[in-house]
DNA sequence: TTATCGTTGACTAATGTTGACCTACTGACT
DNA sequence: AGTCAGTAGGTCAACATTAGTCAACGATAA
């Protein structure tokens, strides 16, 4: 019983696959007839799966002759991880959205499962120390872990 | 007398089994009906058996389709490491004796490059905070990263 | 006896699916 | 050029389906 966003969302990286094509353009109405569903149920895969977070930029146009073309960035220079880093981890950081992030990160092959453990291992004795021992508001706490991911990442995107 | 988390944790445990499966998915609603609890005993034994720092991650989603995804990553426990890595790290931890520790960690290949990365950069920030953000002594900070120093080996090193 | 662990259920939050309605572009015909 | 019909894609809200949280209470072990 797959559902259907996973298999149009496998769909849509196999169209990347194929030769490492940072870029593939698509129509909605034709995706969404192959796939048997409503159109708009592409608006929600692109939405929920191929996110800026994820590495993804999306651009469409409407009318005769539309598309919509999913770019997948790279991020060849430092600078620019950097700032991605920056951007997606933000200025604090709760352990559901922590979560989401690591899985992502994991996938897109940024960091592999141990590196995973580590910073999971990490956070929480943070979390845990900042709450038990210091008692710290939940925002302060938010920030320390935020500072404390996006230091570690850093380091790992300059390796 | 077996409880019924127990009984759980020796199910998924099962899961793992045989094979070196090393990630096994299940649906809470099914598991807690085959066992005749409520869902959210799932997720007690999740929390208190699957930890990071017993080697497991977890991963899941809610909604249609949703499941629950069980990591492992190190399978044997050999006490005798763990009595170790206690040993080895002792109570308290300062950046010399880190710095030796984490080289012949190293050398030994129990952990690689990025993985000494992240612990030098966490081990770093937890001082940096410790001084001047808590203001606390040296020994409570020696004290801290000893514990942290602990918890990351250990997950790692259960294999 | 007391602190920790285990069990339960009411409430909350996230995710996936669908369809009705909205907006923007293209091209043909004035 | 201006207009208009046709052809895309976009948004949003309702609903169904899962999983998560929390706090109270019970059971067990130190």
């Amino acid at each position: 019983m797959p559902s259907l966003t996973r298999e149009i969302e496998r769909y849509i990286n196999e169209l990347f696959g194929a030769d490492e094509e940072s870029v593939v353009s698509v129509r909605r109405k034709e995706l969404a007839e192959s796939f048997g569903c409503v159109p708009s149920q592409i608006n929600y895969v692109l939405r929920s799966r191929f996110t800026p977070e994820k590495g993804y930029l999306i651009e469409s146009q409407r009318g005769g002759h539309g598309y919509i073309r999913i770019v997948r960035l790279s991020y060849e220079n430092p600078e620019e991880r950097l700032a991605h880093i920056n951007k997606i981890v933000g200025e604090r950081l709760t352990a559901p959205v922590c979560k989401k992030l690591l899985t992502s990160l994991q996938e897109r092959g940024l960091i592999n499962a141990r590196e995973r453990l580590i910073i999971e291992v990490v956070l929480r004795y943070a979390e845990e120390l900042g709450r038990s021992e210091f008692d710290l508001s939940s925002y302060k706490r938010e920030l320390i872990q935020a500072e404390m991911l996006k230091r570690i990442l850093r380091s790992l995107m300059l390796a």
